[in-house]
RNA sequence: GGGAGCAUAGCUCAGUUGGUUUAGAGCAUCUGCCUUACAAGCAGAGGGUCCGCGGUUCGAACCCGUGUGCUCCCACCA
């Protein structure tokens, strides 16, 4: 099924990828592939060339690397000897047979020894230096060939001297390109031996290996067989080994059209993210680009547009009728293979080839493109910037700002799209490039169809909710890292989803218990005016983080700083802070601004949880604008003192609340406060607050009173409680003790910096500054810890 | 085989050109709370040889070298 429909969407010309699909395409696009595919060879970047590929005997195909399996095997090791070509006549008659006068060499496949063209050792290698310039006798068909060296050679392998044969092994085939050695086909397609073999011609390619090695055995020339491991590829299709085959391909040359998309990385124009992390991959592919295998031997995709005439001539042109001018002008048609690529393809190749015309008609290559070489065009096509260069669609959108893509294709398709904008677009496609990770299930492997470990997204959506599952899939995938599938983090966003509900909820039930008296509202209280402030300013450095973070793509950090902002300080505090006491009324601004900053916060979410922010936005208030469209206010400019009383509050707080807690003092009884500092200031606008917060019937200033029942230390204010509860010292002094005992060690790792004199002389002058103020404070702190602990005893 | 990357709390990750405390967050765990939005909650706590080793530096989670383990891409029948 999912054949045929990508099938039937490759031959309407759509870029189509297993796991996600790229673009759907209309005829113009099906054009603009073929015009570009004509502009490349006209410019002499597209040539036919050879390249190795993988061929199913059985099934009679070419097969993809996906459908090729691998398996460790134990395969045998041939010791085949070849004779050393004569070099005088002299020499046959001496002591030809002599041991001097045979190379050992070892295969896997001697079955293929009548494709040789030469044997190979490695230029260091003693054992070999002297076979420089002489040539072998290949058994069997007596042919000679030349003895060459190369580094590619392992010394330690087998022999340390191996044969060479390009049409069946690709490393043979690049030796032999790099030493313009002939390539002799010794297979048929199905996995018998071709006349080019000379002998066991039309047997199997197994059945002839078996009557090469006793031939050999006959004559002498087998030493040894050997078992050893080896791994070998089998078809996924027909199980049958895999056997490497030449074919002619198609090809682009890649240089040209990779330094300037190079350039464009490098120089920053074009930024990837995580930059660290990508762009070492994009440059090392592109500083070692290889020309780019376009042809594919499918039977769907979009087909290549060259014909042949009966002659075997080739006309490259965007329709057939085009091509058949180009005959009927009889135009000499240049070469278009490379000098290097043509001298490789031998005749027999070219003559057994599909290409070979079969009627007066002209006939269309069979191939197919590769789906990247349509999908390479994508951001100039879909603005028809090809078909129709100029329109004001594509002068109006490229180019884009951000691709959004998987790592897996950087190469393939992000790379390519770069250097098709920058060869005709003359400009780069996008300014920012990010990187998704892969989803990976719990134990970190890859999704997959076969393990079946993929989620199913509408059930999650059911049990979760579609916001739920969102923030889930978001806030656990950092910028560029796999992401590991995990349901709890849907759980969180499910609770999530809870949470916003019930601060609304909160703020519903204010709104009908409003003041709506102008003394009331003349006198709302020190506290919520300080909760006001605060939380503006909490805001706005909150946005400030999150703008900062989606600037940098990192949308998880960026969801984590909303997340916290809403729950912790919106929620746990702020709402905390103003809400009525019971059964009183809220002030009419406190009202109103409460409503703003959910606003906000909602805005804020929005991305990411776009559905529960929408509906509360409108439940919040009548309003006839959407939260989706809305546009973000410019952030008020920030005041850090704000900031600062704000975490003080919390501090005491939280301190207060701890005692409460390990002292067992339950929340409903009241306790008394009395605050010794230096510094009282800022306390004025946080009492209202403070008491409410830690139900204290009193807050006092001064020196330690008596009854007092426990000591806090926090920051370099002391704080005495009173309770009605006898308290045990023993562990306030514990605790104290611990914190002093924390602090002294820690004064003591600073006084080890500043005593130590090539720290003063080296470090920065604010460093230093730094030390010793964390130095005073220690020393501050420690100080009042002390007194606290003498007070006690 | 070639290349790239990763290793920090039980798990998933932050840690911004080496100094912002004796390394942080979320989840999980543990403790105490049915406190008038929320037990799908509230208030707290515990938890780390920053993978091992060596080096550079006054100073290293961060820089360099090396070892180990893992992931990805490309290649792969002498």
């Amino acid at each position: 099924y999912g054949n045929i429909i990508y099938s039937q969407i490759r031959r309407l010309g759509c870029s189509v990828d297993w796991d996600r699909v790229t673009f759907t395409m209309d005829d113009h696009y099906y054009q603009a592939v073929i015009k570009i595919f004509v502009d490349l060879y006209n410019k002499g970047l597209v040539y036919r060339g050879a390249r190795m590929i993988n061929w199913d005997t059985a099934a009679q195909t070419a097969l993809s690397d996906e459908e090729v399996e691998y398996k460790d095997v134990t395969g045998k090791l041939y010791f085949i000897k070849y004779k050393l070509a004569p070099l005088a006549i002299s020499e046959i008659e001496n002591d030809g047979n002599s041991e001097d006068n045979f190379v050992t060499i070892a295969t896997q496949r001697p079955e293929t020894i009548m494709g040789d063209v030469a044997i190979c050792a490695n230029p260091n290698d003693d054992r070999y230096t002297k076979l420089k310039g002489r040539k072998v006798i290949v058994p069997l068909i007596n042919k000679e060939v030349p003895v060459i060296f190369d580094d590619y050679v392992e010394k330690d392998f087998g022999t340390g001297i191996l044969k060479i044969t390009p049409a069946h092994d690709i490393h043979d085939f690049n030796i032999g390109l790099k030493y313009h050695l002939p390539v002799i086909d010794t297979l048929n397609n199905d996995g018998t031996i071709s006349e080019a073999g000379q002998i066991f011609v039309g047997e199997d390619r197994f059945t002839a290996r078996k009557k090469i090695i006793a031939a050999l055995k006959e004559k002498g020339l087998l030493i040894k067989e050997e078992e050893y491991p080896t791994r070998l590829g089998y078809s996924q299709r027909s199980q049958s080994i895999v056997e490497p085959k030449i074919s002619t391909q198609w090809f682009v040359k890649m240089k040209d059209l990779a330094t300037p998309a190079l350039d464009e990385v490098t120089s920053d124009n074009i930024r990837i993210h995580p930059k660290d992390k990508f762009t070492a991959t994009y440059k090392y592919w592109l500083e070692n680009v290889k020309d780019w295998c376009i042809s594919r031997q499918l039977w769907w995709g979009q087909q290549i547009p060259a014909w042949y005439d009966e002659e075997g001539k080739m006309y490259v042109a965007e329709t057939e009728e085009e091509a058949r001018k180009q005959q009927g002008a009889q135009s000499s048609e240049p070469s278009a293979m490379s000098s290097e690529q043509s001298a490789v393809i031998n005749e027999q190749l070219a003559q057994g080839s599909k290409i070979k015309a079969q009627s007066s008609k002209l006939t269309r290559d069979e191939d197919v493109l590769d789906t990247w070489f349509s999908s390479w065009l994508w951001p100039i096509e879909v603005f028809k910037g090809i078909s129709n260069p100029d329109n004001k669609e594509i002068n109006y959108y490229y180019p884009t700002s951000v691709l959004v893509t998987g790592q897996d294709i950087i190469f393939f398709w992000v790379a390519r799209m770069i250097m098709a904008g920058m060869e005709y677009m003359k400009e780069k496609p996008f300014a920012d490039v990010y990187f998704t990770g892969m989803v990976r299930d719990k134990l970190g492997r890859k999704m997959s169809k076969s393990l079946g470990n993929s989620p199913d997204l509408l059930n999650l959506i059911d049990q979760y909710g579609a916001d739920a599952v969102r923030f889930g899939i978001m806030i656990s995938s950092p910028a560029g890292n796999d992401l590991l599938f995990d349901e709890s983090s849907l759980e969180q966003g499910k609770f999530f989803n809870n949470k916003l509900w019930n601060a609304l909820k909160l703020v519903k039930m204010w709104e009908g218990n409003i003041s709506t008296s102008d003394i009331e509202q003349t006198t709302i209280n020190e506290g919520n005016q300080f909760a006001q402030k605060w939380f503006e300013n909490r805001l706005a450095a909150a946005r400030m983080e999150v703008d900062l973070l989606m600037q940098q793509f990192k949308l998880s950090e960026a969801l984590k700083i909303i997340y916290s902002l809403i729950w912790d300080d919106f929620c746990s505090w702020y709402l905390e802070w103003v809400k009525p006491e019971f059964g009183k009324t809220i002030a009419k601004e406190v009202f109103e601004k409460t409503i703003d900053y959910f606003d906000e916060l909602l805005q804020l979410l929005h991305p990411f949880m776009p559905f529960i922010t929408e509906e509360i936005y409108h439940l919040l208030k009548e309003r006839t604008d959407d939260l989706t469209v809305k546009q973000f206010q410019e952030i008020p400019y920030l005041i850090n003192v704000v900031l600062q009383s704000g975490s003080h509050l919390k501090e005491l707080i939280t301190a207060i609340r701890d005692a409460r807690n390990k002292n067992n003092l339950k929340f409903k009884e009241a306790i008394s406060i009395c605050i010794e500092t230096n510094d009282s200031t800022d306390f004025d606008q946080l009492m209202p607050i403070l008491s409410r917060q830690v139900n204290a019937d009193a807050i006092t200033f001064g020196s330690k009173p008596i009854n007092t029942t426990l000591t806090l230390v926090v920051g370099n204010d002391t704080i005495y409680i009173r309770t009605e509860k006898e308290i045990d010292t023993a562990e306030q002094l514990d605790r104290l003790h611990k914190d002093l005992q924390y602090l002294n060690g820690f004064l003591i790792s600073i006084d080890k910096k500043l005593s130590n004199d090539k720290f003063v002389q080296n470090a920065k002058p604010e460093i230093i500054a730094l030390e010793k103020k964390k130095k005073y404070d220690a020393e501050i702190k420690i100080e009042t810890i002390r007194q606290s602990i003498d007070s006690l005893q």
